[in-house]
RNA sequence: GGCCCCGUGGUGUAGCCUGGCCUAACACGCCACCCUGUCAAGGUGGAGAUCGUCGGUUCGAAUCCGAUCGGGGUCGCCA
């Protein structure tokens, strides 16, 4: 447009009597009939033009027909608005365009829910038009802070000397992990190559190259099922540092994410630094969780040294099987009924595998329960102690396996924190958790996987538990959680080859396997490869915890539903025939 | 694949539990007219929903039952 153009959140009082043009959508119009106002929207703003049939016949006859989400272009003089005609809910409120001229550019159908304010509308319908949604207040400025934290994060890497590398996006695939999204290859027909669920292989070769210090906003792909912090693409921070500890890796997040967060004026600015670490061990024992949410106390205590002497036999017995007993105190529990403890509660706990939940209330005139009579009051008084329990708090237990009582104990902590808002909503902590085990066991096989992934190295003290006791080993992986929410994860990783050789043996993975599943990194590092390690995390979570908002879709232009299908353009969809034959491909009948 | 919630004019909701006063209500939006200081403009008038779909129960269904479709959340899954 060769017409200067002033931005419609631009104007103020010491502009008056300047002749500009403006352009933008239709915010509001209020037709008085011989006087017109209009609210012209723009990214940076509203600014209110008169239009006036005595003064300007043509542009307010042409305004006459104007209708919200009409694009147009505004020319006029600029005026300071009388004292009596402030609006000081616009930041343009003192003045305003008294419009010579008025073109409409764009006529808009009526929009099929509204732009011009912040109403719920029903997910699929702001999907399906979503280049309206954005125009809304809300995405705009959303978006605008991803744009900006991705920026600032850029800034702040590359001023630690960290190094931008872009890596393939179609690569090969490899096993492990989540499913892979494949692309069919046309020049070998029946080969495929696969999304990246992250650039893992490559950074690491990127240190083997000398690179010393990698970055890049990568965009990651996963075929699993959706969730509202889950997408199928999503962007990932994805760092690897050479000649380097925990603690490197660490300072240099330290450094990034804070100052991308504070520049982005996130919630919970300032945030607290260093990051909080918490081993893997003490998160499952007082939060329950690997992923702990810090901002509320209510922790777990173990109670199993009281629980086995206990006359309740339901204790007894766990403890016997080599269970534990877990409790929290809610402090104020007082107010918890019976029925919801034995409903909605219990439903909690059973959801992670326990079998019941025991609650016991500590009230001015004594315990109160249906269980207190199993417990000597000596016994009350040492769970009393152990839990912190002062008069008008409530109790509760779970007795099982370790592993069981624990988590469901977490998962009702959480729970209850949100139900009875134990936490401040503005407050933000981010916490690091170290030392993860090494390898868990599968639930579905039985046998032993990575936690992390095949390359993280171990805890120097457990080297020896690794053909003996694997499970017990501890590995040198760590996550950033963000008030309870997983955003990242990272290790220091194996460049020794004996120890390589020896945790993929311990994953029942002999050296041919290894040569044919990852040949090429193990080939790698037999050219000299630095010691490394580095992290990955989700910039849509970061911005989910940063901006408040409870859905992923909120944080990115054009998601997937829950189907992972994208209602405006409607993909996934069916290719031609011609195009399955030149990739050599031919469909089965659909699945039953 | 399991479980939970939702589906009523263009949008957001009420009505549903306890069937008939529903010829379906309210707000916003939409259309027409009036209006020269409005800014969530106001006034007058108007259009617009066979209550997601199919079937059942009943004299009678938005309302009860079943199935199904769509959306959201969650468990499984996400090395």
């Amino acid at each position: 447009m060769s017409v200067t153009r002033t931005h419609c959140g631009a104007p103020r009082p010491a502009d008056e009597g300047a002749h500009i043009t403006v352009y933008g959508w239709v915010d509001r119009r209020r037709d008085q009939g011989g006087l017109i106002f209009l609210d012209l929207r723009d990214h940076t703003g509203i600014l209110q033009v008169v239009l006036d049939a005595a003064r300007a016949q043509e542009a307010h006859d042409a305004a006459h027909g104007v209708r919200l989400e009409y694009v147009l272009r505004v020319e006029g003089e600029l005026r300071r608005r009388a004292a009596e005609n402030v609006n000081p809910r616009l930041g343009t409120g003192e003045v305003e365009l008294h419009a010579t001229g008025c073109a409409v550019l764009s006529a808009a159908r009526t929009p099929p829910f509204p732009v011009n304010e912040d109403t719920d509308v029903e997910e699929q319908l702001r999907l399906r038009h979503r280049y309206l949604d954005l125009r809304r207040e809300r995405m705009q400025h959303n978006l605008r802070a991803r744009a900006r934290f991705s920026t600032e994060l850029r800034r702040a890497m590359s001023e630690q000397g960290f190094v931008e590398i872009e890596t393939p996006l179609m690569i090969r695939s490899t096993p492990e992990g989540s499913r892979d999204y494949l692309v069919p290859s046309r020049l070998f027909p029946g080969s495929f190559y696969a999304l990246p669920q992250s650039p893992q292989l490559y950074k690491q070769l990127c240190m083997v190259a000398g690179f010393d210090r990698y970055f890049q906003l990568a965009h990651c792909m996963r075929d699993e099922d959706l969730r509202a912090d889950r997408q199928p693409e999503f962007t990932q921070l994805d760092i690897e540092m050479a000649f380097v500890d925990e603690e490197d890796v660490f300072a240099a997040l330290e450094h990034a994410i804070p100052s991308a967060w504070h520049a982005c004026e996130f919630r919970g600015s300032p945030l607290r630094v260093p990051f909080p670490r918490i081993p893997w061990r003490e998160a499952m024992a007082r939060y329950g969780s690997d992923k702990p949410d810090t901002r509320f106390e209510m922790l777990l205590h173990d109670v199993t040294e009281v629980a086995r002497s206990s006359g309740f036999r339901v204790f007894a017995e766990a403890v016997a099987r080599g269970g534990v007993v877990k409790a929290i105190c809610v402090k104020g529990g007082d107010d918890l009924t019976r029925s919801e403890i034995e409903g909605r509660l219990t439903d909690v706990v059973r959801a992670a595998k326990a079998r019941g939940l025991a609650y016991l209330w500590r009230r001015a005139d004594g315990w109160q329960s249906g269980i207190a009579k199993f417990f000597s009051d000596e016994e009350l008084e040492r769970i009393s102690a152990t839990v912190g329990a002062d008069i008008g708090d409530c109790v509760l237990m779970v007795a099982d396996t370790a592993e069981v009582a624990t988590t469901a104990l977490g998962a009702l902590r959480n729970h209850l924190a949100r139900a009875r808002r134990l936490y401040d909503e503005a407050r933000v902590d981010f916490v690091w958790v170290t030392e993860f085990p090494m390898f868990e066991r599968s639930e579905e096989t039985g046998a032993i996987q990575p936690a992390h992934h095949p390359f993280t190295m171990l805890h120097a003290d457990d080297v020896e538990l690794l053909e003996s006791d694997p499970l017990a080993v501890r590995s040198r992986a760590y996550d950033i959680v963000v008030n309870g929410r997983e955003v990242g994860s990272g290790s220091i990783r194996i460049t020794d080859p004996a120890i390589q050789r020896r945790v993929l043996a311990a994953l029942g993975i002999g050296d041919a396997e290894a040569r044919e599943k990852f040949g090429f990194l193990l080939e790698a590092f037999e050219y000299g490869v630095p010691p490394h390690g580095g992290w990955a995390g989700g910039i849509d979570r970061m911005l989910m915890e940063g901006l408040g908002t409870e859905n992923i879709r909120d944080v990115i232009a054009f998601p997937k539903n829950q189907q992972a299908q994208e209602p405006l353009t409607q993909a996934p969809a069916p290719v031609d025939t011609a195009q399955l034959r030149e990739l050599g491909l031919s469909l089965l009948p659909p699945r039953q």
